[in-house]
DNA sequence: TTGATATAGCAAGGGATCGGTACTATAAGA
DNA sequence: TCTTATAGTACCGATCCCTTGCTATATCAA
C-alpha cells in the first residue's frame, strides 16, 4: 500500500524547496523547472495549496508563490490535510463533528472502535510532530546502499524533539479550568 | 485520505473478533453473522489473510479459521502488509531491495528522500509496536462525546509500552565492523 | 459411500478515484 | 497595452478498489 499520492509528493517537494529558500518566493514555472515536475500538475497543487492557507500567493510579473509561515510552524499533519483532505485511519475516525461517525454502519456492534481511535489520535500527533522545516534538512547523511544494512543516519534538529508519546498518554485535556 | 480500506477495516474486525476468542476458531459464515460484514467479501479476505500466513485453515464440516500465532505476536505492521501488501510513505520508501527505487525518476534531484525514509521508518516502527492484542481489547472507555473535549483514555495494556523512539534514534547499525 | 459443510483458487465487471490536460478569467508590472 | 503569472473550472483516460460468481478440493458424519 502506498500512503501518498502522486499528488502529494509532488507538493511535499514544491514545499520544501521553498522552505529552503524562505522567505523569498518561486514561480510555478520555476519550481516545476528545478524539480523537474510537470508544470500544469504542479500548478493545480500550488493553487489547492494557496486556498488552504499554506502558501500566498501574488500575480504579476515577478508573482509567485511562498510559504504561508515558517517552516518550522508547518506540520506534516497540516500539510496532508491540506493536499488529501481530512485524515483519518478508518471510516470510524472522523473527527469532524456533525456527521460524526455516519459511514460506519456497525457502530455498536464494532469491537475495535475506540482502539482504532486511540491509534488514530497517536499516529495524528506523530505526524503533528514532523515539520516541514525538517523534511527540507539538506540531506548529510551518505547514500542507503542497498545491503549495507546501515541506513537511516538521524536528523540533526531531530535529535532535539520530545519522544512521541505513549499511546497511553493521549491528548486529554486535563485542565480545561 | 482515507487510510485504511474497506478490506482492511473488515479484517481488522475480523481478526479482532477471533483474537477474542483464540485459540478456537470460526468460520468464514459465523463471522460474517456475527460482525454483520457481507460473507463473499469476508470470504476472500480470510484466504488472503490465511495465504500470507496470519490465518490458519482447517477445511471440512467443523472447520474455519484461526490465528496462525498468538494475537501478542501479530503487529498492526505485519497485518497491514498482509492485507495491503508493502507498506511505503512515497514511492521512494519501498523496503524491498533488487527494484529499490525504480519508481521514482527524481533520484538524485530529490530534496526530501533522505527525510521522507525517516519519517517511513519511524513510521514502520509505530505500527509495529500496536499489537492485534491490544486492537481486540475490550473498549472500557467511555463513550466518545463529541464536544466534550476530552476522550481517548488510556488502554491500560498500553501503559507498559516503551515510548516511541525519536525520529533521532532510527534503527542504525551503528556498528557493522 | 454418499452428502453436507467449508475453504481454495480464479475470473470478471462496475464504480470511484487519481493523474494529467486544457481553457478562460483576473491581476500586476513594464 | 503587452507580458507574465495566478485563479477557477471542466474534462478525459487509466487505474485501482470493491464486490460477486463459479468451480474444485478437503473433511466429517451418517
Amino acid at each position: 500500500m502506498l500512503l501518498l499520492t502522486r499528488k502529494t509528493d509532488y507538493a511535499l517537494l514544491a514545499l520544501a524547496s521553498l522552505a529552503r529558500q524562505t522567505p523569498a518566493g518561486a514561480s510555478a514555472r520555476g519550481l516545476a523547472e528545478r524539480l523537474k515536475l510537470p508544470l500544469p500538475v504542479l500548478r493545480n497543487i500550488l493553487k489547492q495549496l494557496t486556498s488552504r492557507g499554506v502558501l500566498k500567493s501574488t500575480r504579476g510579473t515577478r508573482g509567485g508563490y511562498r510559504l504561508a509561515r515558517s517552516p518550522q510552524e508547518i506540520t506534516l499533519a497540516q500539510l496532508l490535510e491540506a493536499i488529501e483532505g481530512p485524515m483519518r485511519l478508518a471510516r470510524c475516525c472522523s473527527v469532524p463533528e456533525g456527521e460524526e461517525e455516519a459511514e460506519c454502519k456497525l457502530e455498536e456492534s464494532c469491537l475495535i472502535r475506540g482502539n482504532m481511535r486511540r491509534v488514530h489520535a497517536s499516529l495524528m500527533q506523530f505526524l503533528d510532530e514532523v515539520t516541514l522545516a525538517q523534511l527540507a534538512e539538506e540531506d548529510s547523511s551518505a547514500e542507503l546502499k542497498p545491503g549495507s544494512g546501515a541506513g537511516l543516519s538521524p536528523l540533526t534538529t531531530l535529535k532535539d524533539r520530545q519522544p512521541y508519546p505513549r499511546l497511553a498518554e493521549q491528548p486529554d485535556v486535563r485542565d480545561p479550568s
